[in-house]
DNA sequence: GCCGTTTTCGGCCCGACTGTTTTCAGTCG
């Protein structure tokens, strides 16, 4: 029985015991023994006395070890007994929650959506005490529309999203400030749904505004202080306003930025000091409540430093304090090492390129356009890869703010070679290797094409080197660890790919990579110039990840990186 | 069910909104 297993046990406990009704803070004293057990850095071997955990008492200690001895639960197998597990899904449904699923389950005998249907249907619902016409009327329209929306919508397809409501947003004039808040602001690879923080005197008419000029299919909720709403877009997405006055507008967006699990340390930390956070302000002791004008002094209020919202997750960043100074900004970052122009598949010229990373500060830069495997990308030939050096020659002269290096993103082909020949890459100032082609080939394969990318000399970087799109596609599965031990030995830099279809690699290998010291690159694989941009949620998912900057080649000034690339 | 350097009992983060109630329970984040 691995550790995993028994978290899940735990948590599969937890949530029979909702189906139950059971007492909610039973209910997540299960959830948050399943928790500290995960975030327990140790294996079941290496702990003496699991209740030493803090979080795992006598209860959750005993089906602990009942799991380790004999493999099963005798609790879990007596919810088993009581709960169908039909009922499990029924929790997803808006609206219902544990208390009113084993009301239905104990007077009704429901045991699953469609007996729920029926049972909705023929009036045997409506009977019931705490459920009325409304409540009826909302359930058959929830069940129906139950399964086809996506539960999750990957950062991407948010992001569209975002913008739109931040472009309504902006011509609201009542609307002093406004922010998106949430698991989106946190910077999260998928989220239930959107939250913005609104600060306005005139709360009536934003909501009216709000109503009016966004797409919306279905009003959720619409209180004096809550807007929530679903949108129809591409998808239908759940969206929730808050509005509030412009002095309790930081307290707000803190507290809906979350982490739930943040805000219960932290809550905790300001009772210590005789203080209460709400989402309106910190009440002192003496009745008073303090205001703030930035996320910043709010924390500098408890004595503590700014946490990024992409670190806001588990609570543990609390512990990880003094690495807050070394986690990556936005302007920390002084160049881009993989981006397209009109050579390959870009929208924009070489030149076009260079003035906007100028923009952007940067003091150096790699034009990397595919190579000729990349047929559908106009991938370079060596002949117009040679051309495109001159031309590169020839701008370098003409901005000399920035040092522009000639560099190619050069596929890995199926069969294991490489699209160009080595005295091709020794000209080259920097050089990335890539798969894009035979993803389902076998592990073995692609691990294969890989180690002869990682062993050549001239090759500096692997791009994307899972190949996943978020919520779409896993990517070619490669054995990452094993990478991570190859780029170690031989010296080569990961990429964290910052298009937000991408983010890639992940986080949990990105912790393994700065483990293993291999230094990482935060880029933006631009096809466009709008697309330098996504430098911004590269930086913040590398937070995730607690990324130093020591260890991420973008913020190595030119000399250093030079040396760095200099082939030996 | 878990926790505790004022606590071994009485809290557990805290508040909004809805619907069904006549003062509040359930759900949600």
């Amino acid at each position: 029985m691995n550790k995993k297993k028994i978290i899940q046990v735990l948590e599969k406990i937890a949530i029979l015991m909702e189906l139950k009704g059971e007492n909610g803070f039973k209910v997540s004293a299960y959830r948050k023994a399943a928790q500290a057990l995960e975030l327990d850095s140790r294996s079941l071997a290496e702990i003496d006395d699991i209740t030493s955990i803090k979080g795992i008492g006598k209860g959750t200690g005993s089906v602990i070890t009942e799991l380790l001895e004999k493999g099963t639960s005798s609790e879990l197998e007596e919810l088993q007994k009581e709960v169908p597990e039909g009922l499990v899904k029924l929790l997803k449904v808006q609206g219902l929650g544990g208390k009113k699923i084993a009301k239905l389950h104990a007077e009704l005998g429901i045991d699953s959506a469609e007996s729920l249907q029926d049972a909705l249907q023929n009036g045997k619902v409506a009977e019931l005490d705490g459920f009325g016409a409304k409540t009826v009327q909302k359930l058959i329209k929830e069940l129906e529309a139950f399964g086809e929306k996506r539960e999750r919508q990957p950062i991407w397809v948010m992001e569209k999203i975002v913008h739109m409501i931040e472009h309504i947003l902006g011509t609201i004039s009542e609307i002093e400030s406004y922010s998106v808040a949430g698991s989106y602001r946190r910077t999260k690879e998928t989220s239930k749904d959107l939250d913005f923080v609104v600060a306005t005197e005139n709360p009536e008419d934003v909501k009216k505004k709000l109503l009016e000029e966004l797409p919306v299919n279905e009003v959720i909720a619409a209180g004096p202080t809550k807007v929530s709403v679903t949108l129809g877009y591409d998808e239908e997405i759940d969206v929730d306003f808050r509005l509030v006055k412009p002095e309790s507008y930081t307290s707000t967006l803190h507290h809906f930025t979350g982490s739930k699990d943040h805000h219960i340390v932290l809550r905790k930390i300001a009772k210590d000091q005789g203080k209460k956070i709400s989402e309106y302000g910190v009440e002192q002791s003496d009745g008073s409540i303090t205001y703030f004008d930035s996320e910043a002094s709010f924390y500098a209020h408890f004595n503590l430093p700014f946490f990024p919202p992409a670190v806001r997750e588990n609570g543990q960043e609390f512990e990880k304090q003094s690495e807050l100074d070394s986690l990556l900004t936005l302007e920390d970052m002084v160049s881009d090492l993989h981006m397209h122009s009109t050579w390959s598949d870009g929208a924009h010229s070489i030149r076009e390129m260079v003035q906007a990373a100028i923009e952007l500060n940067y003091t150096h830069m790699v034009i990397t356009d595919h190579s000729q495997f990349l047929k559908v990308a106009n991938g370079l030939t060596v002949e117009r890869l040679k051309a495109q050096a001159e031309e590169i020659h020839a701008i370098r002269k003409e901005f000399p703010e920035i040092h522009l290096l000639h560099g190619t993103e050069m596929d890995i082909l199926p069969d294991g070679t490489l699209d160009f020949p080595d005295d091709v890459l020794a000209e080259l100032d920097f050089v990335i290797a890539s798969i894009h082609s035979s993803f389902t080939q076998s592990q073995d394969k692609i691990m294969k094409r890989l180690e002869t990318a990682m062993k050549n000399p001239y090759v500096h970087m692997i791009a994307h080197p899972t190949g996943r799109i978020i919520g779409e596609r896993e990517g070619y599965n490669p054995d990452v660890p094993q990478l991570i031990e190859w780029a170690a030995k031989y010296g080569k830099i990961l990429e964290l790919n910052a298009n937000p279809y991408r983010l890639d690699l992940a986080t949990e290998y990105l912790i393994q990579a700065q483990e293993r010291g291999v230094p990482i690159a935060i880029n933006t694989d631009a096809h466009s110039v709008e697309q330098l941009s996504f430098m911004d949620v590269g930086v913040r998912y590398s937070q995730k990840a607690w990324l130093h900057k020591e260890n991420v080649v973008n913020t190595w000034d030119l000399k250093r990186f030079l040396t760095y690339i200099q082939r030996k």
